[in-house]
DNA sequence: ACCTGAACACCGTTCAAGT
DNA sequence: ACCTGAACACCGTTCAAGT
């Protein structure tokens, strides 16, 4: 497994970092560790602390690999069309690296990637008209969504286990609505809310619900009250 | 430090979990481990496996008393006034343990406890008048929003140095929107989005532009194109 | 001056040995 | 049969010793 002794490539800070995705894309974001890391690369543990200065500086570096796959901003259509599209090309990014959403959450400062990235949205309600009052409550109100991802409430568990019946008639007697909800939900074969949905449909529906609210309030000329 | 030779009030799965509670609310989730645990009931770290299989069902515990302070739904008024206050009440709880949202998102299942929540609110909506439809995507849109707490994209900072000046000028330089959007926030002393805001304002604004929105869905007969 | 092996202070959990 | 000390297989990071 170890390689022979043969002259490596010189690490880099993007060779680490690139190496990080890799990892965390092949085995998840737990395997994601320091020791395991250098071991990739071939180096002893000590060596990657001459790269990042330490595990968050690792993260922050993995994050902005991620959002720097994000598309640049289209222009042309009105504001909602371009923050709509920019979210979801943000979401297929996102997606790519099913890991980095749970990361970007556990950051607790921007890096400079991610404040460009949010920079770029503001501007778009800015430069489409809202104002800056409206704007800050609309980036709040958007949250996570404006980077492509929503906490649901519980991502489709793996389920292995099928829905179990005598589980299901239980599940309904103790708990009817969500048994009914489950029950209705397109393809229901696991679990409860979240499951056999169509995630893209569910993002995009929460994401016009809002889109449309913010347009609502710009168009009526919505001022806070304080 | 460590008690005297005396009686020690037996474990039960109950004492275990409030310990946790209270070591989790004193010094942050970190501090939170099964031998920092053991160590704060005077008992080895083995014999907390005797209440609590292993840490996840100990966070699963956790996660139920927090669920358990959540009061339960007022009678009376319409679905959505009723929903409004039962995610308000939801938030207060969580504001009482900080670190239970993270906790919450971390789990991979929902808990009895967590069910029986989103049994009642799924409820709201139905007996409110929502078609199955309807009430399925608003669940998904909701999202965490749900249980009381929604994904901020970065939570104030510490902030524990001041703006600097300096560091404000530049970033008005590279990032002239996320400036811009800084200084008009009300008590903008620190960082970016979500520094110096009224998050209960905040808060409120987003729930109300989703309930607003399901509201004219609703009342317009909405059906899923699908 | 540079690099790194060993060590430190932790984890969650297993397991065999002791009572 | 019960309980638990020691051990295992990990962490991130420090630090002193070696080149």
């Amino acid at each position: 497994m170890t390689p022979p002794a043969e002259k490596r490539t010189p690490l880099s800070r993007e060779r680490v970092l690139r190496a990080a995705v890799a990892l965390a894309d092949d085995g998840g974001i737990e395997s994601l560790s320091m020791r395991r890391l250098a071991s990739e690369l071939g180096v002893v543990p000590m060596a990657l602390y001459k790269h990042v200065a330490n595990k968050d500086e690792l993260l922050d570096g993995v994050v902005d690999v991620v959002v720097g796959e994000i598309d640049p901003p289209g222009t042309g259509a009105g504001w909602k069309a371009a923050v709509r599209q920019r979210i979801l090309s943000a979401r297929s990014a996102l997606q790519r690296h099913s890991w980095a959403a749970q990361v970007i959450e556990s950051r607790s400062t921007p890096t400079s990637a991610v404040l460009a990235y949010l920079n770029s949205m503001i501007g778009l309600f800015r430069e489409g008209g809202l104002s800056i009052d409206l704007t800050h409550h609309v980036m709040h109100a958007m949250g996570s969504r404006i980077l492509g991802f929503s906490q649901e409430l519980f991502t489709a568990a793996p389920a292995v286990e099928p829905p179990a019946p005598a589980a299901m008639a239980q599940l309904a007697g103790t708990f009817p609505y969500v048994a009914e909800l489950a029950r209705a939900a397109a393809h229901t074969e696991d679990s409860v809310v979240g499951a056999g949905c169509d995630d893209q449909f569910e993002f995009e529906f929460a994401l016009d619900l809002l889109l449309d609210g913010i347009e609502r309030l710009h168009r009526s000329g919505w001022m806070s009250a304080q």
